[in-house]
DNA sequence: GTCTATAGATTGATAGAC
DNA sequence: GTCTATCAATCTATAGAC
């Protein structure tokens, strides 16, 4: 108990790493200083000194995890695969991606969750309006193409995907105690599901016998 | 300023109220029992006095947000009409619910995004899984009546549909400013549309024609 | 039931030796 | 760059008067 267990290698990066992980683990209040140097092997004056402030640390633990994020877009077209194709391959690979990193996801998705207009409105323009653009523009190409029905918004189609994926990551732990729930752990058949489900209501048909609008 | 603006008649109630607001806002760990005891126009000492600890007042404030949540359901059977009009009928009903009271639906949220494996099988048999399970009946009715096909299990349709409603109250303030996104402030025509997708994906179809497993 | 006053621990951040 | 030692502030919680 007398001893320091330091690691004196400990730079930036391993600061980094186990702020990551607390902040990922308990969000920004209910992580100390002590508590990253602890785990990063080194003093709180040494977080310091890298980090001007908690602030500035948090900021950049989250430009880190966003600018990953932002690597893996610009998979998403296929060529000459049809939008089907495209999207459900989509799916698969953006819950991959979730679960590849569950901190980087959490910090994400906490972040969404707690921002009131202005942060949010940076979090759109700042991180995510490229892949969602990106993801909107495929919905769109499959209406102009007549594949898709073309009325419903494409970015309305684009959320509700989105929707799907976030959910399912989010409420794992509350999703699998419940009744008839028997596909959290089998993330290739949800994609697959869920895909085909948003794949066929989008698809177009010949016009409905009797579903107008009630009420 | 040396004045204290007391509220003597600031019983259990005004407390449970002030903290409800104050931790829906930020979060446990960012609200302190100093706040909330100005919030409610009371004394530190008298926070205490009604609630042993932080974490007790804490799980009053759940608990009654849960009670009220468990409160609105119940209203999803509607007699002899259509499994797709009720569910229709579902996704206004849970949207407008959330619009109603922000608060709870952070809270519980923010709730379920927290959670691990051990308070996320409580808040599951304990909070949702009535809800979920008449949701689910609902959609295992269409299939067995013939009206949705019958390899999409009835617990991933529900939970796609919860998930769309939820996407879009925890992502408001992000979604708002992505390209392409007009559908946030209509709650009514975001239901009518996502329930219309979700039917359509779901209802039997005659065997596609080229559509099958790709890869 | 409600208050003032305070204890005891911990927080974010700084100073200065090495 | 890294450490020990320390600052002032704030936190949860308690004691005791009224």
């Amino acid at each position: 108990m007398s001893r320091s267990p330091q690691n004196p290698g400990a730079g930036r990066g391993e600061i980094l790493a186990a702020a990551k992980d607390l902040f990922a683990e308990s969000g920004y209040d209910a992580v100390s200083i002590s508590a990253i140097a602890r785990r990063a092997g080194t003093s709180k004056a040494n977080v310091f000194h890298h980090f001007g402030s908690k602030d500035t640390l948090y900021l950049e633990v989250m430009r880190a995890a966003c600018s990953t994020f932002e690597d893996a877009i610009s998979e998403l077209d296929g060529g000459i695969d049809g939008c089907g194709i495209r999207l459900r391959r989509f799916v698969r690979r953006d819950l991959e991606q979730m679960h590849a990193d569950p901190d980087q996801a959490h910090l994400i998705l906490r972040e969404v969750l707690e921002s009131g207009p202005s942060r949010g409105r940076a979090l759109a323009t700042e991180v995510f309006d490229e892949h969602f653009g990106e993801l909107v523009a495929l919905f769109r190409e499959g209406m102009a193409s007549g594949e898709f029905v073309d009325d419903v918004p494409p970015a309305l189609a684009a959320s509700m995907l989105i929707a799907c994926n976030v959910f399912l990551f989010q409420s794992q732990h509350v999703l699998r105690h419940l009744p008839g729930v028997d596909f959290v752990d089998d993330p290739e058949r949800y994609a697959d599901l869920v895909s085909r489900v948003l794949l066929d209501g989008l698809r177009r048909r010949e016009p409905r016998a009797g579903g107008g609008s009630a009420e």
